[in-house]
DNA sequence: CAGCGCAATGTTATTCTATAACAGTTCCCG
DNA sequence: CGGGAACTGTTATAGAATAACATTGCGCTG
């Protein structure tokens, strides 16, 4: 069930997440404040990579904050409680793409059109765990990003 | 083979780092000029990252450049030759662990020494190619960093 | 050896990313 | 209604990276 690639009803899809982002957010007690849902709605446009400062310039577009901290704060908040995740080799941000599992996802981006998709973790993370643990080391938190092309743009014999 | 945790004759994997250095850029008939070669030294002083600014400060102290395109192309030059590596998640880099093999390493960094280990890649490659597979995704190159807590700082009982 | 061309360096300026710090406001709970 | 915690607004600054352009060094070829 990778979830970014293939077509879907991306409306539903974007309603689904935000429902979502309503239950984890009461459940836990927070608040999905104004500025935290808008972020959230821009970052499920599409399942694309956002830097910070293309997410405030919609903000700022849109009267909701111009400063940086305003777009840092809400998406630290939304990555915080799964809602979304950072993309560390873009230094951007998507939305989570499948609601519901906890999980450490790993990321497959699209060089040529930036898209990104979750793939299943689990027997990178097995594997991961593995060699961890023959050097001894205690995983904390694992990063797995892999750069390449989706399948559309493979098709579309893309370059860059 | 974890290159970095382990206990080592330290000078003796630098001698060796360096001359593998030496023989990579004369077989791929480049120059290992002054710069160059002091930022790898600087990298391999011990297993740890480092910041781009934070070998410019050295550089900017031994007169060998202070402006930030001087370390950055050193090191885009040390990464493209397989000489370093970018550690995404920090933003920093380190010298290759064990010259000599081509890899696209996994990375164990402690949080609370900043060493940074190689791990062997192939499993978690093996397992990685697999999901994109089944994504119909064409992996170029794919970036696995674990953070937790290296053998040492475990016994030690670092929380930070 | 002259001169061409490429690789590498030096430097200025700028852009992008991220956070510290502090003042003010809102909201919930008792 | 009062107190505290969470949230927002804003200023300022730190940190990471690159664009752009002038200059120098080096090897090759004619």
């Amino acid at each position: 069930m990778t979830a970014g690639f293939d077509p879907h009803d991306h409306a539903a899809c974007r309603r689904a997440a935000l429902a979502h982002a309503e239950t984890v957010c009461r459940e836990a007690g927070v608040r999905l404040t104004d500025t935290r849902r808008r972020v959230l709605e821009i970052l499920l446009e599409d399942h694309r990579a956002l830097g910070a400062y293309a997410i405030l310039d919609r903000l700022r577009d849109e009267g909701l904050g111009a400063q940086p901290p305003v777009a840092y704060r809400a998406l630290d908040f939304l990555v915080r409680h799964g809602l979304a995740h950072r993309i560390e080799h873009l230094n951007a941000f998507v939305a989570c793409a499948h609601p519901g599992r906890g999980h450490a996802p790993i990321f497959l981006i699209c060089r040529s059109c930036a898209a990104v998709a979750e793939a299943p973790a689990a027997p990178v993370m097995a594997a991961l765990g593995s060699a961890a643990q023959d050097a001894g080391f205690a995983v904390d938190h694992a990063m797995v990003e892999a750069d390449g092309l989706c399948p559309a743009c493979q098709g579309a014999g893309q370059g860059a």
